[in-house]
Formats: C-alpha cells, sequence, structure tokens
DNA sequence: TAAAAGCACTTGCATTTTGCAAGTACTTAT
DNA sequence: ATAAGTACTTGCAAAATGCAAGTGCTTTTA
C-alpha cells in the first residue's frame, strides 16, 4: 500500500513528496487538520468532497505511515479516534498557503475559503502564527 | 477528460487547486519547466521516473486546458511542439518552493534536487528570481 | 528520391485504483 | 436489552494507469 520510502521511482524530492501528497484527497484531510479544527473520522467524512469511507482509512493510515499525523484513542470514547499533525505535518503549512493564494488568484469557484483567504491575504504569516497557535492550544489540550 | 471548470465537487480552492495537480505526474512536468529548461515532449519523457506516453499526452492537454502551459509549433521542425509555462503556471513556483523545502527537511533519498535546493536554502527570493529571469530569457528567444 | 529514422502522439489491453453500497465488530446511549 | 454511533472492511463496477505496439507526419540519410 505505501511505496513512500521503499523504492522511490527517482531521486527528486518533487518525484518523493508526490507519491505521498499526490492525489486528490490526502490533502483535503490535512487542509480539514489546519483549518477547520477537525480531528476525527466523522468530521473529515463531513466535508463537502463527501470522500469515501475507505478512501479516507487508506489515506489516514497512509499519513500515519509518512508521519504526517499521528492518532490517539479519543479521552471520552473508546470507538473513536483523535488524529493531529505531527510537527511535520504542521511543516506543510507555508505550502497550503501558497497553494491556497494560487488557487485563489487563477481559479474561479472557491467561495468556501474565501473568508479565510482574506486573512491570508491581509498578513500570510500572521495566519500562519495563528493557525499554529490554535493547534498548539488544541494539543495543550488534548495531548498528554 | 477534464472537470477542472466545469462542476467541481467542492467551492474549496484546495480541492479545486487539488483537482488541477492532484495527481503523481503533473507536477513533476511543470517541475521540468521550471528547473530543468525542459520544453519538448521527448524531453518530458526522459525524466527519470518514466512517464508513459499516453500520460504524458493527457497531462500536457491537461495543463493548456487549466491555462497553466500553452504550447507552440517548434520552429526549426514543424513535427515538433515547444511547451512553456504561462504566467498562471509561473505563479506555481513559490508553491513549488515550499513544496522542494518540505521534503528537503523531511524525507530522505533526495539526492537529485540536493545541489539545486542549497540554492534555494541558501536565498530562497533570489533562487524564484533567477529561476523567472532563466524563463524570460528562453521566452525572449522563443516566443514572438 | 526512396528508405529509414524521429517525433508526437493514439490504441488496445491487463492491472491497479477509485467510488459506491453494504456489511461488521465494537462501544455507547436509551 | 435494544438501538444507535463509530471506525472501519468487503465486494463489485467503473475509471485511471502502465505497458507495448501501432499510426501518421516530418526530417534526415543513402
Amino acid at each position: 500500500m505505501a511505496n513512500s520510502e521503499a523504492t522511490p521511482r527517482s531521486p527528486c524530492v518533487f518525484s518523493n513528496v508526490l507519491d505521498i501528497l499526490g492525489d486528490r484527497w490526502t490533502l483535503l484531510i490535512v487542509r480539514d487538520l489546519f483549518f477547520f479544527g477537525k480531528h476525527e473520522y466523522k468530521e473529515f467524512l463531513s466535508s463537502p468532497e463527501a470522500i469515501a469511507t475507505n478512501i479516507l482509512a487508506s489515506r489516514l493510515q497512509k499519513l500515519v505511515c509518512a508521519g504526517i499525523i499521528d492518532e490517539m484513542p479519543h479521552p471520552q470514547n473508546k470507538s473513536r479516534k483523535l488524529y493531529f499533525l505531527t510537527e511535520r505535518g504542521k511543516d506543510l503549512l507555508p505550502m497550503l498557503v501558497e497553494m491556497a493564494k494560487w488557487g485563489e488568484k487563477h481559479l474561479t469557484q472557491t467561495e468556501v475559503m474565501r473568508p479565510l483567504f482574506e486573512v491570508i491575504r491581509r498578513d500570510a504569516a500572521a495566519f500562519q502564527r495563528k493557525v499554529l497557535r490554535d493547534l498548539k492550544n488544541w494539543e495543550k489540550a488534548n495531548l498528554a
């Protein structure tokens, strides 16, 4: 299932990154973790793109294998899990911000993120600090 | 073949960007245009990832449709074409740079881009200026 | 100038991945 | 005790990918 670190098709950074993140779903999960405070399976399912359950399960597993997210049992409920970004995952923020900037500039039909993007455009660095601060707060409340 | 602008699965920037760029091949072509001065079909084929001819053809077409690249007949050879980044395509550079930075920091086995990345790390802004200057020079020599 | 080679694809087909619907096993609420 | 919630897995049809072999056009070579 994962050829992430096994025998890469080439020694190029880009192809290696794309082997992990290069599909239509994986970064949407990362987006939900960064920008929508989502941490649970059912929350990812509820996103407007309507990811299928089997795809979600496989992508969560792939992200855990790649060290981008980690999981823990839900403290109040044994049948649930909490997913959260690792440091490696949080380092994806600048890339996501550039992606959003490009999309906002060149694509139409991107209303959902528009309010969020106004903040990005006003001060991208401050926006990134706020996102990371929010994640830290969640970690303080939920980890160890 | 292209659902790029038709009926997007959601109004989110990220899903819209991923519908265009979210696969394991498309950004490799963009990489070749940015960093390796490639402009021809056979040059893309010669990349170490060994893209299949049908995939390459479909991706070039998709990139043209998305307005990220454009094509023109080869001035010296009627049976060849030249592909080049549009302004919209060139705006992808910051995203690619962030992608490379993330990959260099967190993935192993990325030797090929290592020398290039040393330059990125030393001064990312200067690197981007140089890349864009090189593209401009190519355009001066090859476009109209 | 005829034959061979180069070039940018297209086609056919086997394999893999995706998408959808329906389970399943376990836990929690009523 | 029963029903509902949760995080998956399974089965299967449809789509995308990967590979090998064309195809039609242009350019080079003998």
